[in-house]
DNA sequence: CAAGGATATCGACAAACGTCGAAGCAGAAG
DNA sequence: CTTCTGCTTCGACGTTTGTCGATATCCTTG
């Protein structure tokens, strides 16, 4: 139980390994209450300082991926650094792996470009 | 009391009116405390699905602004509408206007192109 | 198998949040 | 001045959230 199959945030994955960003630009049509439901998801994860510090740290280390040992330094227990990591995975962001003793969390760069997508402003 | 200045959030008003993001692209390096302080409460703010309707209907109404009884058919009271409003424009994400018996909200085009830099991946 | 380190889960608690109805305020219209 | 309409503020309430210490789980090492 690893890479379990991200379900429906942030991007929709394409049976052919593409990837598809789930709503329009918000500033091309008002969102409905489905795509609002999913969206917020996304959001509502990188709401909290801590949360985004993790997401950021993860993002920015090496390769994409980092232990959870690198970027627990940011001045809670260890509990809720679990607890804040767990957050970002339910919300489709991370991803994590097992190897060894030590476990791996990972972003998918469609993730950032798909949420990047959607705050790009559309032309009008 | 309309267009009060923005302070913090998302992005820095420059003297010669223009704007820069006020932090790097999250893969760029970890967020310190503060931006990260600062642009969680960005995050935050559209991560209620009521308020991402909201904005984005902002976002997508005609010149980028749109009176309240516009947007306001979201679910939820007229009081709540109210009070998720006034989180957008705490959050720096909306301003107001009122012009005779109507209230307008818009969205700062700039605004959405900051967020948009944040989630943007970085060359790597 | 026992010990130890890394991470996750559990249970509890205070604080923050989303929601509503009631009441207040500001312009427009009579 | 009074009434009406659009919007905001207030006060209350149940729910969700962030945090912690204690405990459990997984894996490596001796």
């Amino acid at each position: 139980m690893s890479n379990s199959s991200v379900v429906e945030l942030p991007v929709l994955n394409q049976p052919d390994g593409a990837v598809a960003p789930c709503c329009p630009p918000l500033n091309e049509r008002p969102l409905t209450a489905e795509e609002a439901e999913r969206t917020a998801k996304m959001f509502k994860a990188l709401g909290d300082p801590i949360r985004l510090r993790l997401f950021s740290a993860v993002a920015s280390h090496e390769g994409g991926e980092a232990c959870v040992c690198d970027i627990s330094d940011v001045g809670v227990s260890q509990p809720t650094v679990s607890h804040h990591l767990k957050k970002l995975k339910d919300a489709g962001l991370l991803s994590s792996e097992r190897r060894g003793t030590w476990v791996y969390y990972r972003v998918e760069p469609s993730v950032l470009v798909a949420m990047g997508q959607l705050l790009t402003t559309a032309a009008r």
